[in-house]
DNA sequence: CCCTAAACGAGACGGTACGTCTAGTCTTATG
DNA sequence: CATAAGACTAGACGTACCGTCTCGTTTAGGG
């Protein structure tokens, strides 16, 4: 698991073979094929608590504090380590194995949209969303285009795309 | 070239192999890697050309109109065809693969972007948008969410959502 | 190694290819690397105990009679059985892998000639030698000359042929 | 022509190429096919040629002398120059390709031998040799150990050799 | 305290696709 | 019009990992 991540750092997630996995941590590859059935499960496991970690729940008072929190927190940890590539391996591994995807969609992704769907909650409580605002496609709007810029790499995670995404959120980009 | 489009639709892009390619077209697998390097590269070149083909810049006369038209064709294309899954493993090669990576973004993103460009321009033009929207941001607002349903599989790709997402992206979801 | 034996007669030495050895035994192809590197190594332990077996010792009673027993043997084999083709195949393999040539030399020739060596001694213990023969001279000239006949096939191997081989070496052409 | 003799010094028989020796040559591939149809009727014809000048026919009076010199001249090319591994590249050659064996034994064993069988003819008139001997058995004692030497490495092709080859086909082994 | 059974390391195994290489044929465009 | 240049089909090469499978060998818990 520690090896796991090591080499997650070391080689990154395409070049981890579990063969390798098994040879540092010292281990029979029959031994890691008993608990993890595919490396995209490995890697997920290793890669999905750390993650989930570093991104605690933010409570700022305003909807727009805490998407963009969100956000902000969500862009550090990728940018700042080497969970952005291992995030970024993990959804291009989603797309070859089925049961990597259950699970992802199960243990990452239900997970973390509950936890962001609760901000929006809140801020429909507090009024500060039309009633007609779909909840699911917020969400969609806020981490959609991170992930787009993360996988396509055409346009730099910094702050300013941050605040630029979630102002149009709000408030819309029409005139 | 044809034979990777059969091969696509017949086994998709994960289970298509170089060799498999160069023997149903009855070809020496030296003569595929002297003109593609990797199989990302086969396959992107014969899924790029299709696919612009199939997107045509839409001009409904207001903005909004023009960002549901694309995003309404990109949903269809992606759907309908084997394209969504294909765009789907491309995407994911992208990750792996730095070269294809390169392509990808010069040869794919930047002139779709640049199409799509020209609609928020001409909206702008129009005075449809605020001056203050970028125009970056707003064209990862509107593809980065359904890059996302379509990689993360967790939500449908429906024409509700494309109406949502642009509503909000115009009007905002702020009360 | 039963299958290689079985495509060397099926198939000869050189339309052996270790592709197929690891296909008809049903066997991985790495498994066949991990143990003979090449093909002629490969070859070499198929052919030779198989080969070795059916050289026995002779022990005639006059250095005449073992010479023309193991020459006749090794005739015997070469021409009947597909040992003859093989052999000239491995000759010919052992030209352009040294490798190979070392274990050749190493775990074949040596120990043949270690053989008849012994039935040189023999005859020199009898006193049927001239003892300014050079037992290794000897050999060659026993030997050379079939290897020769085998590998350029200008004359048959055949009993007339051996005998007068060993005739000469023993008498002398000279009148 | 000279471009394969150039790289048989250069890179020897096996690393040379219908490829290599084309492009050295500033020639196309099939200008070569054209002429020669196997790489080793076209390395033959460059050796060939060559390797026969090399050998005039000894006289030097007697049959001992002709012989020794013969073998010895024979060792001299092949220890002295390149010929020596070409002559055996070729031998192994021919082992594989039939048509190369004909051309072989046409072109090149055929004439040597008719040149070395006078030889023996000579020192029969001479009454040189028991009326017993078989010429083509004598000519394969006198080269097929040489042969055997330079194809089989166990031991060295020199001047002692020669001699004792010679001196037990003249006078014998036995006591 | 032993003894047995589960888990373990080590790594061989059958299998697949890779990307490279050479052979010999076929195509093209030039001089 | 022949030719150099080199693209082409064909297929074996040797490598890398996969996921499965024996092998002994620890290592614990129940007798």
């Amino acid at each position: 698991m520690q090896t796991t991540e090591q080499l997650l750092e070391d080689v990154g997630f395409d070049a981890l073979t579990i063969e390798d996995v098994a040879q540092v941590a010292g281990v029979g590859k029959a031994t890691i094929y008993r608990r993890w059935p595919t490396k995209g499960l490995l890697v997920f496991e290793a890669f999905g608590k750390e993650f989930l970690l570093q991104q605690p729940p933010p409570d700022t008072g305003t909807l727009r504090g805490d998407l963009l929190a969100a956000l902000r927190g969500w862009i550090r940890t990728v940018n700042g380590t080497v969970a952005g590539r291992t995030l970024a391996g993990l959804i291009a591994e989603v797309q070859r194995d089925p049961a990597l995807g259950d699970a992802w969609r199960d243990r990452f992704v239900r997970p973390v949209r509950d936890q962001h769907r609760m901000l929006v909650a809140r801020g429909i409580g507090r009024g500060e969303l039309s009633p007609r605002a779909d909840p699911e496609v917020l969400l969609d709007l806020v981490f959609g285009p991170a992930y787009h810029r993360l996988l396509q790499s055409h346009l730099p995670l910094d702050d300013y795309f941050a605040q630029a995404v979630i102002d149009v959120i709000i408030s819309g980009a029409g005139s």
